[in-house]
DNA sequence: CATGAATGAGAATTCATTCAT
DNA sequence: GATGAATGAATTCTCATTCAT
């Protein structure tokens, strides 16, 4: 269940799902809206919108909301979950390539694209305390593998050194897009990749 | 650091200072006190802790912190200032360095093994808007001037390479600060530094 | 009792009653089950229970159970009167004994021992208002012209002392009832059962 | 602490209680006006009523009642407390009367006649769980020590048959009073009190 | 000046009831 | 008829900030 990341990259809405009876069309539709402005809202506003304010921009009542998810922590959950699944996804798609450096090189660019448009979403999961890691878990293993897998090759290919993991990589990026969405930041989050990318590949001096 | 009051006053509220009136001594010594207790409060459980809380931890009325720190944004600042001013003072302190790369570097460590211990408050900064940057801004600049410093002396010694910024570098150590504090984090920041700092070295590869 | 379905039913929805349309078959079993779940989990768990709980627990939704009882208070009635008119049965039942005193004791007896079990339903009636006591009230004066009948018997057999009162007899069971289920309570039901009956005996003493 | 009844019914007011420094005379009367408000409104309403409501005939905002009374049941427990306390300083009064059967059961008339007016407190204390009797339990041993002390004296005058215990009678007349206060009680709190009186009377017959 | 009591606008969550499927 | 999703008013409790003592 849910343990295939391309169903549940599916994301906001597809049907059949997860072991459950299939929603009805109308509860799928507003689930998916409820999911929708919530990652809107929490990247605009950060976590600390109401829950009322996320059912009112999603068009539904609160009780809707709470019927979906239980709990404001679930709904982090849940958004955090498809998010990662979607580079899951991503990383996955990207393991075939011909040039595996620039595959590898290519998912960090899109990782922190991407990232810079949801602000607070990853700190929410850093505030969120021990019980969301669990859950979250089996979304982020799978992340974990995917970028090992493309890490690997890359560094089988020699355009990246061979001392370093896939959790360290992904400690790396986060840091750049958390650090990227702060205001007023000085640098911007291509600025930051690059220096960190270079110290990514392969490199003759400094060790 | 934060350990002498007299020290930690300095910050915007030290005797004969800011073109206010110098405040009495037992003034004074409140106003040290709330910063401690809520630096202290802050780095172990989050911004999230009550104003009551910190004052009591401080040993004194809410009120006394509300006629020190009129808001609790304000408080954060001043803790802010505070520490920023403290990794000012240790940038200067190294510029005079035999070893203008072990300097920079060295500078590097410490601004994240500090900022480790202190969870939360840059997040708190991220979090808090524009107002708050507008005001430790001041501070901030100082500390850009003076990473800048370190930084030219250690590119002219050839330690670094020529082509980052002391505000690009300000982001990328912040960068792993706020990440490494992230719980389930999988790499530490050494980990994450040392990456960073081999892509600030001068390196022929890659570029 | 209220083990068998249509027994239950008979309150004020069995087959052709009440000059409502006879309900079909399945409806019926639905009613009973509701009915049979609600008693159930205000005896276990108090009349806070949600109606969802409820319905879930008769194995149907809240639709339906809302078809059957317009208000949660109609299913506390429904639930009430279907009681009352069981406590009716057993009086009359009672009423033809060769030993009226011994009846109508064991009635009493009878009445406090069932009554232990169901915990929170007299409260609620007693919190629910005027309304409420308006629909029970049919149930109710069958209840009392019963044991009024079963008194009188026995009150012409010498064995209870002439100046009670069927209503007075009720609320002195009722009082007990309703106390032995408060928990912490120092005495048990039959305890204070044993003093209300003595009182209630012919006595030279006291008077 | 807490444990000299003639203090503690000194009730909604006195300062100087409890071990903790006095509080302020404003702290003081806010206290007082909630604990009046709230058992004004149990007593009117049941215990449903919401806390801004009390707060509000108090004349006093929510914080300020939730700073004297952290939770709702702290307030049930205070005014329990505080009601228990005024019965047990009845009961030590009249344990020097001269003849103790009238004492006794003019005590007994005492409570039940109190207990009308405060209509559904004691099922509140029914509801809340065990918690809430911990915290009363104190209170109520001291009742039920006087109680005893009362009744003791009355079975030596030989006006109360000797085989009742303190709690016995409490929990009848806790019974006869929460019995009492049904609406549509076909009988009156005296009535039923006469019963059990007279069953608590020494009898020749019926043992 | 220091104190901590008072304030009251939210915040998260629940649950009786309605209504589309 | 049955179902269970949707609704949103109501409830308890928190906490930044003000103000009387």
């Amino acid at each position: 269940m849910a343990s295939n990341p391309t169903t549940v990259a599916t994301g906001s809405g597809g049907p059949a799902v997860d072991g459950q009876r299939p929603l009805r069309a109308d509860a799928l539709r507003n689930r998916a809206r409820v999911l929708q402005a919530a990652e809107a809202l929490f990247a605009a506003e950060g976590v600390g919108v109401p829950v009322d304010v996320i059912a009112e921009k999603a068009g539904v009542g609160v009780g809707t909301l709470y019927r979906h998810f239980p709990t404001k922590e679930k709904l982090y959950e849940a958004i955090l979950i498809e998010r990662i699944a979607g580079f899951t996804a991503d990383a996955r798609r990207r393991l075939g390539s011909e040039n595996p450096g620039q595959a590898f090189f290519g998912f960090l660019e899109d990782l922190v694209a991407q990232s810079s448009l949801k602000r607070d979403l990853i700190n929410a999961m850093a505030g969120a305390g021990v019980e969301f890691e669990v859950v979250a878990a089996e979304a982020k293993l799978a992340l974990q593998a995917a970028v090992t897998d493309l890490l690997v090759v890359a560094q089988r290919a020699g355009s990246v050194r061979s001392d370093v993991t896939g959790p360290l990589v992904l400690s790396l990026i986060g840091a750049t897009c958390v650090a990227a969405d702060r205001p007023g930041q000085a640098a911007s989050s291509n600025e930051m990749l690059a220096v960190v990318c270079d110290g990514l590949r392969v490199t003759g001096a400094g060790r």
